[in-house]
DNA sequence: CGTTATAGTGATAGCCGTTCTCATTTAGAA
DNA sequence: TTCTAAATGAGAACGGCTATCACTATAACG
């Protein structure tokens, strides 16, 4: 275990990404550190992020860009996402069925050290109705 | 519809694409044209690379490293793909299983128009071996 | 408290995949 | 053959991300 020391830094992605409402970029997190009046580094804003990640604290994804995206986890362990591609809504999704049919799938064809990408994305209640509208 | 005009590069991309083994970048794919004697320009392999998924004639996806790979395809028809992320081999597969959750989970959560990125990396039996080796 | 070792920071250079630019080539119609 | 614009290719440019490295400041220890 690497030592982790308490910086204003860490505590402020950890702040600003916990109020942003979706997946956000990481240069979106520091321009809004930096609109925020903060002088972190762009590096530091990478580095924080990517310990929140390997804490469980953040989830991350690509986004079909290839841009990586971070949100604040609420949920703990491994999880999945469906998302609202009109609001960037998002829920978290536990999928038993998928983690099995993963391992099997796997398993079936000798592949080992199984890492899977499940993603949804959809049109929320609220979006449809106010597309329809 | 634009005019499309047959070239011997766009062919040659083709051909390449068909004989790689599995998923392939297109830097990949053109460094396989010119070890092969063609003058192929990169940004010409990248070009029609996405003709070729514009048409259906050909699979693309982001590597968990975010870069682009392709492939031509096998199967007509929505399926996943399970990937050796060492010698890029690939299977199709077909998942009910995973059909049925995006569905139910869809709905449960009133969102419509799911669309599902489910891709496996693994790591297959013979690179496993030679890694060991 | 002050001292001190070192994890963490930040400016910037560098890397890598991809796209853009633009002069040149060439497919395909007339 | 002639013509025109689609397509090409070399390299510049771009955007996201990582590495570098001198400097800062956390927190353990005295």
């Amino acid at each position: 275990m690497q030592p982790k020391r308490n910086t204003w830094q860490r505590e402020a992605v950890r702040a600003t990404l916990a109020e942003a409402h979706g997946f956000v970029s990481a240069q979106q997190l520091h321009q809004s550190l930096r609109d925020g009046g903060s002088t972190i580094g762009l590096a530091t804003v990478y580095r924080n992020l990517a310990g929140l990640v390997e804490t469980g604290e953040a989830d991350s994804l690509q986004s079909p860009e290839g841009e990586n995206l971070f949100r604040s986890c609420a949920t703990q362990g491994h999880h999945h996402h469906l998302i609202c591609r009109s609001c960037g809504d998002t829920r978290e999704l536990s999928a038993t069925v998928v983690e099995e049919w993963t391992q099997r799938v796997g398993a079936e064809h000798g592949f080992s050290e199984i890492e899977h990408v499940v993603d949804l994305f959809g049109l929320c209640a609220r979006c449809r109705a106010a597309r329809s509208a």
